[in-house]
DNA sequence: GTCTATAGATGGATAGAC
DNA sequence: GTCTATCCATCTATAGAC
């Protein structure tokens, strides 16, 4: 259904297989590197493993990503991508509501409510989001630098929420959207096992409208503070 | 100083080197391995690269530790018993104090005060922080598995937040613990550099007891809403 | 574009001399 | 306990047939 146009197949005598969209390795190298990577990390996953597990040939990865680096940054580049819009459009959606002067709430819900939507096992982004969080302790040079220099994304955050609390002094305001990250950074598969273990299975993480209203709950407390 | 008893040098005819104290070798491999693994990586550390950072030959690891991944662990357990140690210590005064109901900020301020202190570069505990961060997302199996069942000395804080907090359902309890947890975990070298980036140099993180402020005040908010 | 075969580098671990 | 030399597994990347 989504491998191309499938209106050639009937045409070419030579069957089915030979005439696979020429993206179909592709898609189905960078599908199985980003599931196994977000599964067991980016060092522990080899080119060997990745082309196992896509069912294609050793020399698939370079031949359409380059080297393993490079699909790994591909990936990365695509979903940051993919996250960075959904954000921005619902910040952008709070300012029209808001009339050009959202509330911390939104905006935290802005920041909050996309990554943690992605974190529902029927959805097709659980695994995007693994591999994103993953990427911030494990990348390579290249996706760190990515993070380090590219804060366009977090610098409209930042100057929402600075003009939300204009009263508060602006490293109050820098500090706390670090410690709200860091919540949402924390939302790894390993992460909710332990927190699960420890209350005994009070805590069910299915039930994502709920989290992110307990998330934005408590960020928004400790922004008003 | 603190290679053994030094007594023994000025009898000894072969010299300084021979009379090394016999666990001299294995605190330089423990030492070197804790740095390179805090900054580099578990998986990006070679034991070659351990070995020559600490100026030992490459047998070392394997005859102090049997392996690599043994290596790993002995760090992490050290590290995780005297900070959970430094946690429980001050849960426990905090307890004294209050009458043995302690206050959620006191509460707060034994789980979030030992690790933040441990940030300070002038002490010799930033690497050891930098190493048990880093021991959450790219853990050997081993630690992980320890991570995930050996909850006891969280128990002690969740129990604590229970009783200072019986009016809320224990499931917010735990997920607010939770994201406190997310705060602490998110004060890697990378997410300072990007913080500094973005505040353009207003966040500075010398001030660590001005850190620990900020974060009880935010966990506090979120916690007595 | 796909595949096999392999080059070339690096890794963990160990044997055996001292 | 320490060291050198080396085994052997595994990895990334590529050459070359089809």
């Amino acid at each position: 259904m989504t491998d191309g146009d499938p209106t050639d197949l009937g045409d070419d005598p030579e069957g089915v297989v030979e005439v696979q969209d020429e993206a179909a390795t592709r898609n189905l190298v960078f599908a199985a590197a980003e599931r196994l990577f977000a599964v067991h990390g980016f060092q522990k996953v080899s080119v060997r493993d990745i082309t196992a597990e896509a069912g294609v040939n050793l020399a698939s990865v370079n031949y359409h990503f380059g080297a393993k680096d490079s699909l790994l940054l591909e990936i990365f580049r695509k979903r940051t991508a993919e996250l960075n819009r959904a954000r921005v459009k619902m910040l952008h959606e709070a300012v029209e509501r808001h009339g050009g002067r959202p509330t911390v709430r939104a905006i935290l819900e802005a920041l909050i409510a996309p990554p943690v939507r992605w974190l529902d096992p029927a959805g097709p982004r659980l695994i995007s989001l693994q591999f994103l969080i993953r990427s911030r302790g494990e990348g390579t040079e290249q996706m760190r630098e990515a993070l380090r220099s590219d804060v366009s994304h977090l610098r409209r955050f930042a100057d929402a929420l600075l003009a939300a609390r204009p009263d508060l002094p602006p490293e109050d305001v820098y500090w706390r959207l670090h410690f709200v990250l860091g919540m949402l950074h924390n939302n790894r598969f390993a992460e909710f096992d332990r927190l699960h273990t420890l209350s005994e299975g009070l805590t069910r993480e299915a039930d994502f409208e709920g989290l992110i209203r307990r998330m934005v709950d408590f960020a928004e407390a400790g922004f008003l503070a």
